[in-house]
RNA sequence: GCGCCCAUAGCUCAGUUGGAUAGAGCGUUGGCCUCCGAAGCCAAAGGUCAGAGGUUCGAAUCCUCUUGGGCGCGCCA
């Protein structure tokens, strides 16, 4: 409808152009836009003040020119200068009226967009490291990726999601030292645990696992253990250089296979945790990418030796250095430390270009905010390397802060303190937990109120979009008792009995569907979906509340039935996008 | 010190990418169930859009500065 309106404007600028009025040389297409205001008709444009200054003609004036140069069209009722030069459009009855045939046509295709050129696009998100359960700041990248997903699936895109399991670095090997250290503790060993090993309950659980699978295998006396290492930063040494002794001694005494053994057991255990935690919240993915496995394939490897070939490194007091200041970053970067070892970066760059060969056309990472100057490094790269940087979005969300009786909580995966994902899913539900996460701007930071997520209130936003739902089912079922028909007759007819002002709101509302998941989606803002959800919420509870559905007047409960229907399906489908149910009952 | 993000009602947040009189929820106050689900509806009160300049027909929105907060500035991942 909105496209169909610029159509008609267009041919107006065009038809007076072509007449020497002004010339449309270099311009814009015209910007229409739903009015904030009923009064101001359903849509207004701006052309006219837009081109008033290179026309030398006042806005009103040059407005009064387009209008009368404006084509008839049938769905267009009325349309009149207004303000300081807007042009408001009226649409006719039957216009609105079309939308609820549309949507009980399409069903839960409404709303979604099928370009002939689907485009690929890959999503990375969440990403944690595995060495601990999944908390309630990786939530809320879990449901802001996932619902960007959905969105993107919803416009047209073939979307392949991705977790790139961090599986090749040093904290992996402070998990495998913190798994064996308590497995001594467990087979009876009196060892002193570093301070920055992993300390979450989670580690006894996959230490018992090792000790039942494998016995005292793999017991050594503490004080071989414990024997000369660097002192740990409370005996005043340096918690850093105290660890990594640690992980050298485990390995040490271990041996190659048994430290293994230990090392993937955990990886298996803990991402198998995280896997588990994810499907239950409803986000799922296409792969799990292994970091690792880029080591193992020399992808890591044969990398750097591009860019050392193309010049992209240089040799610095023994490290490896990429030239990213040539490319917009803030520092060189190394990627080949001095003891040859590749860092994090250099996986990194050799994950993304894999990404590209694997031909998508569009990359989006979901970072925690605190990596944000990590994504210059990451697009120089990629300009190095003769890709265009800008296939790559790199979405930021901002922290989320826990509330508890109204006191911040702090959290660390090293201490243990933490609530986990899991935990809170539990206590409020999937449902709830997915809808808080998104109703926020994702570079907002947010507070995540625990006691009003737990609360089974009607503060709870959640519910009042459920509950819409749920309510509409109980009309149907209603209807069915009294022996209504409930099967509804197709086409518009019957429709245009709906009159009422909060019927032709609700029309209003469910036509601008469409837009707001398109908007949602190009803008990788998921909240302007869940803010229209609520206030379709709103239209049909004040519908509801203001008129009787089932009413004697058959034709005017069929059209009242259609109406709500409608707005049934498009509740569903909007919730269905941001991974929360739409239940029938509650 | 440098860089990124943020600042809107008592609280938590929207604001259709520069549009017309800045909106919701919670909280406060008052009203609505012989009627399809009251997890609902209606109404009232509540604002110097952090501050100061600038850009223009028009600024919460764009630019500069100031103030106040979050984060980053490993050869950690």
């Amino acid at each position: 409808m909105k496209a169909d309106l610029v159509k008609l404007i267009q041919h107006a600028l065009d038809d007076l152009s072509t007449q020497g009025v002004f010339s449309a040389e270099g311009m814009r297409e015209p910007m229409v836009e739903r009015t904030r205001d009923p009064a101001h008709g359903d849509f207004a444009t701006n052309v006219a003040l837009i081109h008033s200054k290179a026309a030398k003609i006042p806005p009103r004036e040059l407005a009064e020119k387009i209008l009368a140069a404006l084509p008839d069209a049938p769905w267009l009722a009325h349309a009149e200068v207004a303000g300081p030069g807007f042009i408001n459009f009226r649409l006719s009855a039957d216009a609105h009226l079309t939308v609820v045939a549309s949507i009980l046509d399409q069903g839960e295709q409404f709303g979604r967009s099928n370009p002939a050129q689907r485009q690929k696009a890959h999503i990375e998100f969440v990403s944690a490291n595995p060495t601990g359960p999944l908390h309630i700041g990786h939530g809320r990248g879990a449901a802001y990726g996932s619902a960007i997903a959905n969105l993107l699936e919803a416009i047209g895109y073939d979307v392949y999601r991705e977790y790139y399991v961090n599986d090749a670095g040093r904290q992996m090997n402070i998990l495998a030292t913190s798994i064996w250290l308590r497995y001594l503790e467990l087979v009876g060993e009196t060892v002193k645990f570093p301070t920055n090993a992993y300390k979450g309950d989670y580690i006894w659980d996959i230490a018992a696992t090792l000790h039942r699978e494998h016995g005292e295998d793999y017991r050594h006396p503490a004080d071989q253990v414990h024997a000369n290492l660097p002192a740990d930063e409370p005996d005043g040494g340096n918690k850093e250089q105290h660890i990594d002794a640690f992980i050298e001694r485990a390995q040490q005494l271990l041996g190659d296979s048994a430290y293994q053994t230990i090392f993937q057991l955990g990886r298996h255990v803990i991402l198998a945790d995280i896997r588990d935690d994810l499907a239950r919240f409803r986000v799922n993915y296409e792969n799990w990418y292994s970091e690792q496995g880029l080591f193992d394939s020399d992808a890591v490897t044969q990398t750097i030796e591009r860019m050392r070939q193309e010049n992209l490194l240089y040799l610095k007091e023994g490290n490896w250095w990429f030239r990213s200041t040539d490319y917009g970053d803030e520092k060189d970067r190394v990627v080949v430390r001095e003891n040859g070892s590749p860092t994090y970066f250099a996986s990194d760059i050799a994950y993304h270009l894999d990404k590209i060969e694997r031909g998508f056309d569009r990359m989006i990472n979901v970072w925690g905010a605190d990596h944000h100057g990590y994504a210059p490094r990451v697009k120089a790269a990629l300009k190095a390397l003769n890709h265009d940087p800008k296939c790559l979005d790199v979405l930021l969300v901002q922290f989320a802060v826990l509330y508890e009786n109204g006191e911040k909580k702090s959290m660390s995966t090293r201490s243990g303190e933490f609530i986990t994902l899991r935990e809170l899913r539990k206590d409020v539900g999937a449902d709830a937990a997915r809808f808080f996460y998104v109703m926020r701007k994702s570079e907002q930071h947010m507070d995540f109120d625990l006691d009003l997520a737990r609360s089974q209130s009607n503060d709870n936003p959640v519910y009042y979009v459920q509950y819409a739902h749920a309510r509409i089912c109980a009309v149907l079922r209603q209807a069915k008792e009294k022996g209504y028909p409930t099967r509804i007759t197709p086409g518009i007819q019957n429709l245009t009995r709906l009159t009422e002002p909060h019927e032709s709101n609700l029309l209003k509302t469910l036509a601008r569907y469409p837009e707001t998941l398109h908007n949602a989606a190009t803008q990788a803002e998921p909240h302007q979906l869940v803010h229209y959800l609520r206030e379709l919420a709103n239209e049909l509870h004040t519908y509801y509340n203001a008129h009787q559905f089932l009413v004697t007047d058959e034709a005017l409960r069929d059209a009242r039935l259609k109406l709500i229907l409608a707005t049934r399906q498009v509740i569903k489908n909007g919730l269905a996008l941001i991974g929360v149910e739409a239940p029938e009952k509650m």
